[in-house]
DNA sequence: CAAATTTGTTAGAATAGTCTAACAAAATAT
DNA sequence: ATATTTTGTTAGACTATTCTAACAAATTTG
């Protein structure tokens, strides 16, 4: 059984590797906090576990094993936080810290029993998928707002960005998953865009904004 | 802030000083399963940090600090295994395994939660006092069945042992916190006795379970 | 392309928590 | 009160995870 601390690895490079499926030893280390040495010899453990493959100088690879070992804990994470928002009601900003240290719990009937009580959902409290109990993730496909143009009207459907500020800054516009936006204009200035949604009839949000707010163009 | 490691041995000294207030290098080893020498050089760690007394050949006493300490995971504990029984439905013989693990989570507010949700509960699901956010445990002083006479009534307040045999023994008697007992009879032989509750007419408890069930005697 | 920068590696050391072997003190039992 | 047993201690070693310093490879830049 993986120790905790190589489970942050695994899930560390798990959430790298999303886009080109590899990761840097330096981008590592700096989503973890600790040295490129560090880094760099826990991956050669990793490696010897058949979890990642590696060769000096190369990117890391996750292995199917290595991938799936890390799903199984972003899928604990994820029911965690689901759990604490729609069970205990904690607010989507409060639960990533919480979650952190709950994902580590070996107690399969613990999360599944979490997994019962909120009927089975498939993503967490900021949109993200939840791997099924094999690991599998389902794609979502989304949109950021940056890419839909005025005139067309959009759900809330995700964030790219979950961070504690972000979130601070979403709930002080009453902007959350599941609003619905209608995009008034988008300045080519500066990349803003002014829309509406809710009681607010005309609010810009900036280029920074607009990219982490993952949406679903209404048909 | 205490390590896993370092909460469990302050853990483990709380319990096992129930009775003296102090605990010995041995028993101390036994509880946690290490070795003498890893239990002697822990308590000198703990020591240093103001958690305990302790010199050379003699018992270890927890400072107030670390008593406190102690009782603040075991409040943790506690809390959780009730909110597993309680809200999400686990047995009582399920809940130590996962409480362990909870009981390490930093997050005040989790704890918290838990707590408001029951609504301030002050036992555990074996009948254990929680302990308050301050560390004080409110002394229950309940008798064993053991030393109730026939012809009293009785009901199961508490278990002195709450490992898993023992509470699966007790499911299949239908035995429960809360029954009420009618002790029938005491065989002066072995000490067991007989006695009558729910459905049940006439069973038979030996001395072993006698001892374990704690009860509060009806006036 | 050569120089500079970034990235990665090796070597060596530190800390936490654990062990075994050997010995010493305390407690128990003749 | 001595011998035996139990309990406790010290010394030394091992693993996991981390670090810094020094160097090497790869990449970027002028």
């Amino acid at each position: 059984m993986a120790s905790i601390t190589e489970e942050n690895y695994l899930k560390a490079l798990f959430n790298l590797s999303n886009n080109q499926g590899e990761a840097s030893i330096s981008d590592l280390a700096n989503q973890l906090g600790v040295s490129m040495p560090t880094a760099n010899s826990m991956v050669k453990t990793l490696q010897k576990q058949g979890l990642c493959r590696y060769e000096k100088y190369k990117p890391v690879v996750l292995t199917e094993q290595g991938k799936k070992a890390a799903a199984l804990i972003i899928r604990k994470h994820r029911l965690t936080e689901m759990f604490l928002v729609n069970k205990m009601d904690f607010g989507w900003e409060e639960v990533h810290e919480i979650a952190e240290q709950v994902e580590h719990i070996h107690a399969p009937k613990f999360f599944e029993r979490m997994d019962e009580m909120m009927g089975f959902p498939t993503v967490d409290p900021h949109g993200s998928p939840i791997p099924d109990k094999q690991g599998r993730i389902q794609e979502l496909h989304l949109k950021s707002l940056s890419e839909a143009a005025p005139g067309q009207e959009a759900v809330i459907a995700a964030l790219s960005d979950s961070s504690a500020e972000f979130l601070a800054y979403l709930n002080s516009r009453q902007l959350s998953l599941g609003t619905e936006l209608k995009i008034l204009s988008k300045e080519s200035f500066d990349q803003s865009m002014t829309v509406a949604y809710g009681e607010k009839e005309r609010e810009s949000l900036s280029q920074k904004v607009c990219e982490k707010l993952l949406i679903r163009i209404f048909d």
